[in-house]
DNA sequence: TCGCTTGGTAAGGGTAATCCACAGAC
DNA sequence: CGTCTGTGGATTACCCTTACCAAGCG
C-alpha cells in the first residue's frame, strides 16, 4: 500500500482554526462518513455479497431498531468493567446543548453563507448546486448577528465609523436575547418531561464501556419539575415536533446501522491496503452525497489537488466570517459593570483616571486583533509591528492622558491609511488563526495588554506580582478585590466572555514553581497523588504544587496506561481496533439515545428518530479517551484520533489519486523515490550478512506486523544489537536482495514473501542461524575503504609516483576478474561490489556467502531438494510451528520460488543478473 | 423562598512546538 | 560518499470551551 505522504502545508491547515470551523459550519459527520465510505469500499471491492446487508442498515429495519430498543447491548462491552462509565456519574445525568447549537444542519451543502463551502473541504469536488438539500430537516437557524459578516473593509477608520460600527452592534446586543437555534434535545425543552421514574432508572439503565462525551444528551436528572432554561428562546412543541419528522425518501441519511456482526465483518480481511485501494472504485453503492464526493468531475483542475489554497471567494467569506465575531457592548459594559467607575472598589484601578469610552473603542475596535494575524510576508514586517504596535496603543494613551486625543487623531489616519492595506490583506492567504465566536486561542497581543493592565495594577496600588497572582487565583467567593480585579482585566478584553478571560488569567497568572517538562519523579508523585484523590485535579494539583490543569493533562495524555503504550508505528491490527471501537462508540451513543427515547415514549418511539440531523450529529461526538480505552490503553487518546484523521486523508487523497490515475496524469510522481547511492552502498554493505542475520532480519520483519511493506519500521526492527550492526538502509537493503529469491515478490504480500524466506532458511541453511556477523571478530562492514585504499597501495608497490590512476583500474579490474572466476568456482553469486568488498577485505572470510542460506544460490537448493538439510526438520516442533504458520506462504513460496531452476549461478550470465538487480534496486 | 447569576471545577476537544527519522540535494 | 537540509510523522505541553454544580444575590 502507498499512502500519500500528508502535505505539511495542509496539515497545519487542516490542525488550526480552520478545520475547528468548518467542522462546526459542516457538521456532517466526518468520521461517519469515512467510516461509511471505508465500508462501501470495502464492501465493493472484497464483500460484494454484503450489499444487500448494507441496504438493510440504510432502511432501519424495523428489527434493527428493535435490537437496539434494549439496554446497551452487552456485547460492545465485552466484559470490560474497567472503564469508567460515564452513565454513572450521577453529574452527568443532565441534558447537554451547548455543542449541538453550534452543529447545526450536517447535511445540507447548499454552499454556506458562512463561507466554508464543501468545495472549500474538497476543492476537487463541485459544491453541490445551490438549493439542492440531502435532508429533510428544517434548514438550522443562523443568529443574527452571526449574518453579518463584516469583511475587513467593514472595519471603520474614523471615529464616527467607529461609534456607528458600537452602536449597530450594541443595538444587536440590546435586542432581546435571539431565538435560540431549533434545539434537537427534546427532553430538555419538552413540556413533558420524563417522570422522575424514567430518570431515576436511568443511571443503571444505560450502562456502556464506552465513556461518552458529555454531549452524549444524557436524558435529564430526576427534578421535580422542569429544568428552567437560562438563556435564548425555548423551543416550542412545534419546533420539537419538526425535529421528528422523518426523513423523506430516505435522503440525507447518513447514520450508519451496524451491529457489531457487521463490525467484525468489516474488518474481518487483515488486508487493510484493499480498503484503500477499492477507493478507486466509482461505482460504490453508496449514498448520493458519497457517491458524488468519490466521483471526480472530469473537468477537475488538477493543479488544486495538490495545494491547500483557497479562492478568493472562499477567502472573502472566510474574512468575512472572521471579522463578523460579535464585538461587544463596550459603552454599556462600562457604564454598568465597572467597580472603578461606581466607587466600590477600595483600591486602585490604573483605568479609573483616564479611560474615556472614546478610549475604550479603541481598545476594544472588533478584529483589530485578527488583523495583526492576517498579515503575510508579502506585506513585510513594518506592517505587522505597525499593526501590532496600535493593537496596544490605547494603553500607551492612558499613560498619557493630554496626548490622547492628539495621538487618537494619528491612530484614525494611520487606520484610514491602513484601509487600503486590509484590502490587500483580504486577498493574501489568512492565518488561520482566528477568534471565533466565543473566542478562541489568546494571542500574544492581547495577552500583552493584560501584562500591562497586570504592570500597571501592581504599579497603582503597590502590590507585588506574586501578591497579583495569588488574587488571581485565589477561588475564594465574594472577595471584592479578586473581583474587581477580574471585572478590570475583563474590561481590557471586553470581547472576551468574563470566565474566559478569567481562566486564561489564572493560567498565565500563577505562583506555581513549574510548568512544562516532567521530571520522572514528578511522574511518580502524579501516580500516587491521582491514586489518592482521583480525579480531584485542583487538590492533585496543590499537592504537586502545579496547575491542576497540567497534572490532569500529564495524568492522561501520558502517564495513564503508559506501561501499554505503544510508541511505535501502527500495526494492521491497532488500525483495525482503532476503526472498531469508533464505530463501536457511535453504536453506543446511537443506542443510548435510543434507550433515551424508548424511556420516554415507550416503544412505540417514532423510527424516525434514528434519521434525524440529531442523530447524525451525536455520531459525531466519539470520546476519544474511550476510545483509547477499548484498545486497550496500547494508544493514547490523542493518538487515536491524530491516527483517525490521518486515515481520513489517506483516504480522501486516494480518491483523488483514483482520479488522477483515471486521468492518466502523467505529472504523477513516482510510487517512491530512493536513494540509489544509499541503497547501493547499504547493498554492498549487507552482502556480508550472515544466515543468522538473514532470519534475524526476516523475523524482525514479520514481528513488526506492519500493514504493508512501505510501513515496516526498517530503522526500529531488530534488537539492539542487530540495530547496531545494521542501519535502517542495511535492512531494507538486504529485504530487497533476499526478495530476489522469490520471483514475483513485488506484487505478493511481504509477510507471505518473508514467511517463506524464513521457511527455506530453516531448510536450508539451519546450521548456521547462528552464524551473525560480529563486528569484532569480522570487522566492521562498513569500514571497507580503508582496506581499500591499503591494497591498493600494496598493489602498487613502493612506487607510489608511477601509479597512474590508468594503471590503477587495470589492477581493479584484473583482480576483478579474477575475484569474479573464484566467485564462479564456488557456484556462489556475489555482485560486482560484493566481489569488490571480498577481494579487498583481507581479514573477511573468503567463502563468506556460504554462509548465508540464501545466497541465491539454485546450489543451495539443489542441496535441499536432495535433502542434504531439509529432511529432518519436520521433526522439529519450533518448525513445525513454523510451517503450520506459513502454509499460505509455503504454497506461495514454493510455487514460484521453485521455479528459480537448477542451473548454478555460475553458469548464468553475471552481467545479465547484476544490471536486473540494480535496475530492481533502483526501481524498489 | 425562589429564580437567577456568577464562579469553581472537572472533562473533553484541540493545537503549536518540538523531536526524530528519513530521504533528497549537494 | 559524507554532510546538510527539508519533510513528515509522532509526541509533548499547553490551550480553550463546555457542562455541571453550588453559592450568592435580589
Amino acid at each position: 500500500m502507498e499512502l500519500p505522504a500528508k502535505s505539511k502545508d495542509k496539515r497545519r491547515k487542516s490542525k488550526t482554526g480552520k478545520r475547528q470551523s468548518e467542522e462546526e459550519q459542516h457538521p456532517i459527520d466526518q468520521e461517519e462518513e469515512s467510516a461509511r465510505a471505508l465500508l462501501q469500499m470495502r464492501e465493493g471491492a472484497i464483500h460484494d455479497s454484503r450489499a444487500p446487508y448494507y441496504q438493510d442498515d440504510l432502511a432501519a429495519p424495523q428489527q434493527l431498531i428493535a435490537k437496539s430498543s434494549s439496554m446497551r447491548p452487552l456485547e460492545l462491552t465485552n466484559g470490560d468493567d474497567s472503564v469508567v462509565r460515564s452513565s454513572e456519574k450521577p453529574r452527568n445525568h443532565k441534558t447537554r446543548r451547548s455543542k449541538k447549537k453550534k452543529r447545526s444542519d450536517p447535511f445540507t451543502f447548499t454552499g454556506s453563507e458562512d463561507g466554508n463551502d464543501e468545495s472549500e473541504r474538497y476543492p476537487h469536488i463541485p459544491s453541490t448546486p445551490p438549493g439542492q438539500v440531502l435532508h429533510s430537516s428544517p434548514p438550522p437557524y443562523r443568529p443574527t448577528i452571526s449574518q453579518s459578516a463584516h469583511t475587513l473593509d467593514d472595519i471603520p477608520t474614523d471615529d464616527e465609523a467607529v461609534a456607528s460600527y458600537m452602536q449597530e452592534y450594541e443595538k444587536e446586543n440590546e435586542s432581546a436575547d435571539p431565538p435560540a437555534a431549533p434545539e434537537h434535545d427534546i427532553y430538555e425543552f419538552s413540556q413533558q418531561p420524563p417522570d422522575a421514574s424514567d430518570q431515576e432508572d436511568y443511571g443503571t439503565a444505560m450502562h456502556s464501556t464506552y465513556k461518552l462525551p458529555k454531549q452524549a444528551y444524557f436524558p435529564p436528572k430526576a427534578s421535580a419539575k422542569p429544568k428552567k432554561r437560562k438563556r435564548g428562546r425555548v423551543s416550542t412543541p412545534d419546533e420539537v415536533d419538526d425535529q421528528e419528522q422523518p426523513l423523506a425518501n430516505g435522503e440525507g441519511r447518513h447514520t450508519l446501522n451496524l451491529d457489531l456482526g457487521a463490525i467484525n465483518e468489516l474488518f474481518d480481511d487483515d488486508n487493510w491496503a484493499n480498503m484503500f485501494g477499492a477507493c478507486q472504485d466509482n461505482d460504490m453503492p453508496i449514498d448520493p452525497e458519497l457517491h458524488s464526493m468519490s466521483a471526480l468531475p472530469p473537468s477537475v483542475d488538477l493543479s488544486q489537488l495538490n495545494n491547500g489554497d483557497e479562492n478568493a471567494a472562499q477567502k472573502k467569506k472566510r474574512n468575512s466570517k472572521q471579522n463578523g465575531s460579535a464585538p461587544p457592548s463596550k459603552r454599556r459594559r462600562v457604564e454598568e459593570v465597572s467597580p472603578a467607575s461606581n466607587g466600590r472598589v477600595p483600591f486602585y484601578s490604573p483605568y479609573a483616571l483616564d479611560h474615556d469610552q472614546e478610549d475604550l473603542q479603541d481598545r476594544v475596535l472588533p478584529g483589530f486583533e485578527d488583523l495583526q494575524r492576517q498579515t503575510s510576508p508579502e506585506l513585510g514586517s513594518p506592517f505587522i509591528e505597525d499593526i501590532a504596535n496600535r493593537g496596544l496603543e490605547y494603553l500607551s494613551d492612558r499613560a498619557s492622558p493630554g496626548q490622547s486625543a492628539q495621538r487618537k487623531k494619528e491612530v484614525c489616519a494611520s487606520k484610514a491609511n491602513d484601509s487600503k492595506k486590509l484590502r490587500a490583506v483580504k486577498e493574501l492567504k489568512s492565518s488561520p488563526k482566528t477568534i471565533s465566536k466565543n473566542g478562541g486561542q489568546y494571542t500574544a497581543a492581547e495577552a500583552e495588554k493584560l501584562d500591562k493592565f497586570r504592570d500597571a495594577y501592581c504599579d497603582a496600588n503597590s502590590i507585588s506580582i506574586e501578591k497579583f497572582n495569588s488574587h488571581i487565583q485565589s477561588t475564594i467567593r465574594n472577595n471584592i478585590e479578586v473581583k474587581a480585579i477580574f471585572d478590570e482585566l475583563h474590561e481590557v478584553l471586553p470581547y472576551r466572555p468574563r470566565m474566559s478571560v478569567q481562566k486564561f488569567c489564572r493560567r498565565r497568572y500563577h505562583n506555581f514553581p513549574a510548568r512544562g517538562t516532567w521530571t520522572t519523579e514528578e511522574d511518580e508523585m502524579l501516580k500516587k497523588a491521582v491514586a489518592a484523590k482521583p480525579n480531584q485535579w485542583k487538590a492533585i494539583g496543590e499537592m504537586l504544587d502545579r496547575m491542576g490543569e497540567d497534572c490532569r493533562d500529564r495524568y492522561r495524555n501520558y502517564l495513564l496506561n503508559s506501561e501499554n503504550r505503544n510508541r511505535e508505528a501502527w500495526t494492521n491490527e491497532e488500525v483495525q481496533s482503532l476503526c472498531k471501537a469508533i464505530l463501536e462508540c457511535r453504536q453506543a451513543v446511537k443506542d443510548e439515545r435510543r434507550q433515551v427515547k424508548i424511556e420516554k415514549y415507550g416503544e412505540d418511539a417514532p423510527e424516525s428518530d434514528f434519521d434525524s440531523d440529531q442523530e447524525a450529529q451525536d455520531m459525531k461526538l466519539v470520546n476519544w479517551q474511550s476510545v483509547s480505552d477499548h484498545m486497550g490503553g496500547v494508544r493514547s487518546r490523542l493518538q487515536c484520533r491524530l491516527k483517525w484523521l490521518q486515515l481520513k486523508e489517506w483516504e480522501q487523497k486516494n480518491l483523488v489519486q483514483s482520479a488522477i490515475d483515471a486521468k492518466g496524469f502523467e505529472g504523477r510522481k513516482s510510487i517512491k523515490t530512493k536513494n540509489p547511492w544509499r541503497m547501493k552502498r547499504a547493498s554492498k554493505k549487507v552482502a556480508n550478512m550472515r544466515t543468522g542475520d538473514q532470519y534475524t532480519l526476516l523475523q524482525a520483519i514479520l514481528d513488526s506486523s506492519a500493514a504493508t511493506e512501505d510501513n515496516i519500521p526498517w530503522k526500529t526492527i531488530g534488537d539492539v544489537e542487530f540495530q547496531s550492526t545494521w542501519n535502517s538502509a542495511d535492512k531494507k537493503a538486504a529485504w530487497t536482495n533476499l526478495k530476489l529469491h522469490v520471483p514475483g515478490s513485488d506484487s505478493m504480500d511481504y509477510r507471505a514473501t518473508a514467511k517463506g524466506l524464513r521457511k527455506r532458511i530453516l531448510a536450508n541453511g539451519r546450521d548456521e542461524l547462528d552464524e551473525k556477523w560480529d563486528p569484532e571478530v569480522h570487522g566492521d562492514v562498513s569500514a571497507k575503504k580503508p582496506k581499500r585504499k591499503r591494497k591498493a597501495k600494496e598493489m602498487q608497490g613502493d612506487d607510489e609516483e608511477e601509479a597512474s590512476g590508468k594503471k590503477k583500474r587495470a589492477a581493479k579490474r584484473a583482480k576483478k576478474l579474477q575475484d569474479k572466476s573464484e566467485s564462479n568456482k564456488s557456484n556462489e553469486y556475489v555482485h560486482d561490489s560484493d566481489q569488490e568488498e571480498v577481494a579487498d577485505s583481507g581479514d573477511e572470510p573468503q567463502d563468506y556467502n556460504r554462509h548465508t542460506a540464501l545466497p541465491r544460490s539454485d546450489a543451495a537448493e539443489a542441496n535441499m531438494d536432495a535433502g542434504v538439510e531439509g529432511a529432518s526438520i519436520t521433526d522439529d516442533n519450533q518448525d513445525k510451528e513454523v510451517y503450520a504458520d506459513d502454509s499460505e506462504a509455503d504454497s506461495l513460496f514454493n510455487e514460484k520460488g521453485d521455479n528459480d531452476g537448477d542451473q548454478p549461478m555460475a553458469d548464468r550470465d553475471v552481467d545479465k543478473e547484476l544490471a536486473s538487480r540494480v535496475h530492481l534496486l533502483q526501481h524498489a
